[in-house]
DNA sequence: TAGATTGTTAATCGATTAACAATC
DNA sequence: TAGATTGTTAATCGATTAACAATC
């Protein structure tokens, strides 16, 4: 039984995933630990110890290879396979991470999206016609779906999240601003983009302080 | 000179917040950091250690008043003035941004959309009307602008972060996908969805051995 | 081989938790 | 006053950095 890898770490590895992306774009077949650092701003020895909580990826006097690298980040990551994703809640923001072609290169596929109001049904976002959210149980017995994407008013997120639980969906992208830290059974992430926005603020305001 | 607040507390701060407002939603007078720590899934100690980072706001053998403290920690993080903003890219990410009502009730106003795509001049989202970037010098001369939102490609991130601090925008509210390390004078915050999905997909392939 | 750089252990630093005296 | 709960110091835990032997 492995220990659990700490979430700092895990919260990196996208970043390590950035970085060697845009080495192999730049023709870079190797880099150091080293070298990586200063390009990331970080220290070296931070960046040995989170690869090696993986694996040893490197080589002693040559450093990592940046394809292999490349490839081993995505493979933790789960990125050698594509998941597939829907979208609840068709507003603004579900349609604009439907409409995010990034996520599809990435290998996150959305295959469908749902709502509740009546109005939207039928309504086509890239392709894919909204359902209502009753017509889901159906569409979950049909389809493999990995990954619901809860972009709906906050007063919904709690109970819609139940009922994916109930529905066998356990992997919540959660852009509602609640906690779903009462639903068992799921694993989530949050993208709470007005706590983000507090941040920024506070950090504006007392940035004259730091300098 | 007081010294810094880290980061990670700074992270929480949002978090008191919202659950405080909840708790005046349902017409709670007092809470103690006890039944507070319950409610969020933290340590009683950690919350008060947090909030005496900036005042003791409690009362010994009381707690702490909801109002007070939610006001205290809303003047904290900037919420007390509103704050002007403008958005840098007006595609799907952008137009959500702008149509999110929440931003608006927290006080931050977006008071102007800017876009490269000459199609887009004049495009009206939520009764503002889109720019042309060469338009934006011109603007910020009229309008007092606190923070931009920089929701386009991340080719053109960069060099458009650096134009904006040479018109004197030092806040920036990052959704490109590149880190924005190498400006010197902003404070950025950085909205990684994409880094965000990958979490999400790592801890969904592992949490069958974390449970 | 000599030089470079990893993987890994040990030292340090910072953040979280526990404990408790102060006090409402 | 007695009970409750803070503010704060001390202890613990975990994450980061430094150091270096192993080795390519």
């Amino acid at each position: 039984m492995e220990k659990d890898i700490s979430q700092a770490v895990i919260r990196r590895m996208p970043r390590y995933y950035r970085y060697l992306g845009d080495l192999l774009d730049a023709g870079v077949e190797r880099i150091s630990s080293s070298d990586l650092s200063k390009k990331m701003h970080v220290t070296a020895s931070q960046i040995r110890q989170d690869l090696n909580n993986f694996g040893g990826f490197g080589q002693q006097g040559y450093g990592y290879n940046v394809q292999y690298l490349y490839d081993e980040i995505g493979k933790i990551l789960g990125l050698n396979e594509s998941h597939n994703m829907i979208v609840i809640g068709v507003g603004n923001l579900g349609q604009a991470v439907t409409n995010y072609v990034k996520f599809d290169k990435l290998g996150f596929k959305i295959i469908g999206l749902f709502d509740t109001n009546p109005e939207k049904k039928g309504m086509d976002v890239r392709g894919i016609k909204v359902q209502m959210m009753d017509e889901l149980p159906d569409f979950l017995r049909k389809n493999k779906v990995d990954i619901a994407a809860l972009t709906l008013p906050r007063a919904n997120a709690e109970t819609t999240a139940r009922e994916l639980v109930e529905l066998g969906i356990t992997s919540i992208w959660n852009f509602a601003h609640v906690d779903l830290d009462d639903v068992d059974g799921i694993v989530v992430e949050n993208v709470h983009l007005s706590d983000s926005l507090m941040r920024l603020s506070y950090n504006a305001l007392n940035s004259n302080k730091i300098k």
